[in-house]
RNA sequence: CGGGGCAUAGCGCAGCCUGGUAGCGCAACUGCUUUGGGAGCAGUAGGUCGCAGGUUCAAAUCCUGCUGCCCCGACCA
């Protein structure tokens, strides 16, 4: 993408409004614009950005075996009313009239939906185990939205229900999803720590919060600091195989936000590998057994012939949340550090003479070749100064940016600046381009 | 939903107390000079001062009501 043809309005001073590092970086970026309290346009880069992470939270959601579908965002209100929680979720849900003063509603969530779709459809243990998950728009009218994505009104979500014949089945459903955020939370760069949240009388011990570790983050986390060092499984895991071994690991060590936290449990850890810590909900995991099969009657019929309702589990990963939790758990005074994975661009050339015949031709030169090497490559063409596109680049947070200008050209050479080291090296364009080569294999 | 604050050009702000021709910085546009970490000079354009009433000869400014947005708390992915 050249520079001088694309849509990044880049702000140089803070709008007011924002008040935490994220909101403040991703406004200064031109990434989003706020529409309404929490409800945000995405630009161009935000866009790019929202469209990375959802691609990986994708890839780990069909490893691990669940299925895509999109259900829509309005609903009838007649699901709600069966299910009981139509009057229950209170201002919280937006509720709206159809043309013909049908009471719809802009869904929060979608258990009731996924359960009327698998009531219909499947009858028999013989179609179990199934996860089905989508990835869609909800809206939740908080009282009080902030920090802009992080706690928007509008929101995109990622999630998921399983649907299994008894809690047996269903706690091998969850375990999948555990293993699942895992990994989709490492390879989106960040360590996310799963840690006991509270579901209420039926989930017991299968209810997690996935906690990323920010130190700008909301609320208050605490630790087994082994937690930070534990192995995340691999893309070879068997997701058919038994995972509760990587579960018990996960969970066997001390992790608990504020409001769970237990003092003497954490004072047993031992004291040089306690964290005490902050951190963002990024995912939440929990069963909840029949309670909405059970007045919904979605029901199978078992092996025996009788017929018993499902046992449900629902996976839910904050999309649109992590865009802010990743610039909350990486950034610097100079603006964002994506990790590579979910950078808006791989790459940059940056030319600092634009107009300079030989200037121009390298940086045409090093923009082709990084696309043929297949990467998604920003050229920074425009005739600004030096000085204020290096204060883009960083701002936007390329991860790899090559700067090209006679100065160094006159000895034969380009810098190639790593982001998040700020480590800047003069080399060949030949040197440069296989170095960028060989760390983003690295990399991947 | 309790408490607090803000609303004036695209963004950040001053002006309001003490009513009288709406200003500054950045951004934009033009020209010249600059050019390796957010350039300088000169010029141009851009605002029914959130909305609605009221007081007054006169309201950005004083009064009343409304709306929107932000922050703290309670609540939530």
């Amino acid at each position: 993408m050249r520079l001088s043809r694309y849509f990044l309005p880049i702000l140089k001073e803070t709008p007011k409004e924002a008040e935490i590092v994220s909101h403040r970086l991703m406004l200064r970026a031109g990434m989003m614009r706020q529409q309404a309290a929490g409800i945000y346009s995405w630009l161009p880069l935000g866009l790019k950005v929202l469209r990375k992470i959802e691609g990986i939270v994708r890839e780990e959601q069909n490893r691990a075996g669940a299925l895509e579908m999109l259900m829509p965002t309005v609903q009838p209100a007649d699901l709600w009313i069966e299910s009981g929680r139509y009057d229950d979720y209170g201002k919280e849900m937006l509720r709206i009239s159809d043309r013909h003063d049908r009471s719809m509603l802009y869904g929060p969530t979608n258990e009731e939906m996924i359960t009327e779709i698998f009531r219909s459809y499947v009858r028999s243990f013989r179609d179990l185990p199934l996860n089905l998950y989508h990835i869609q728009w909800k809206f939740r009218d908080e009282v009080r939205p902030r920090f802009g994505v992080m706690r928007g009104r509008e929101f995109f979500m990622k999630d998921a229900y399983s649907f299994d014949l008894d809690k047996e089945s269903a706690r091998r459903a969850y375990h999948r999803m555990f293993v699942a955020y895992l990994r989709t939370f490492a390879r989106l760069g960040m360590q996310a720590i799963p840690m006991k949240a509270d579901s209420g009388p039926i989930g017991g011990d299968m209810s997690h919060e996935f906690i990323v570790l920010a130190s700008t983050g909301e609320s208050g986390v605490f630790c087994h600091k082994d937690l930070l060092d534990m192995p995340v499984p691999g893309e070879d895991v068997d997701f058919d195989s038994d995972l509760s071994p990587i579960v018990d690991a996960w969970t066997s060590l001390y992790a608990a936000t504020d409001e769970k936290h237990d003092e003497a449990a954490f004072a047993a850890v031992p004291e040089d590998r306690r964290i005490a810590a902050r951190g963002i909900e990024v995912g939440h995991i929990f069963y909840f057994g029949t309670k909405y099969s059970d007045p919904m009657n979605a029901k199978v019929t078992t092996a025996d012939g009788q017929n018993v309702p499902v046992h449900m589990g629902s996976y839910g990963i904050g999309v649109s949340r992590l865009v802010g939790a990743i610039i909350e758990a990486s950034h610097d005074d100079n603006g964002i550090i994506w990790p590579a994975s979910v950078a808006p661009f791989d790459a940059a050339v940056v030319n600092l003479k634009q107009g300079d015949a030989a200037t121009d031709a390298m940086c045409e030169r090093l923009y082709g070749e990084m696309r043929a090497a297949g990467f998604d490559a920003l050229y920074d063409d425009t005739d600004q100064r030096a000085g204020a596109k290096f204060a883009t680049m960083d701002l936007i947070g390329v991860p790899w940016q090559v700067v090209v200008g006679p100065k160094g050209l006159a000895s034969g050479e380009v810098e190639l600046k790593n982001r998040a080291t700020g480590e800047r090296a003069s080399l060949t364009p030949e040197a440069a381009m296989n170095r960028l080569v060989a760390e983003a294999r690295g990399a991947s």
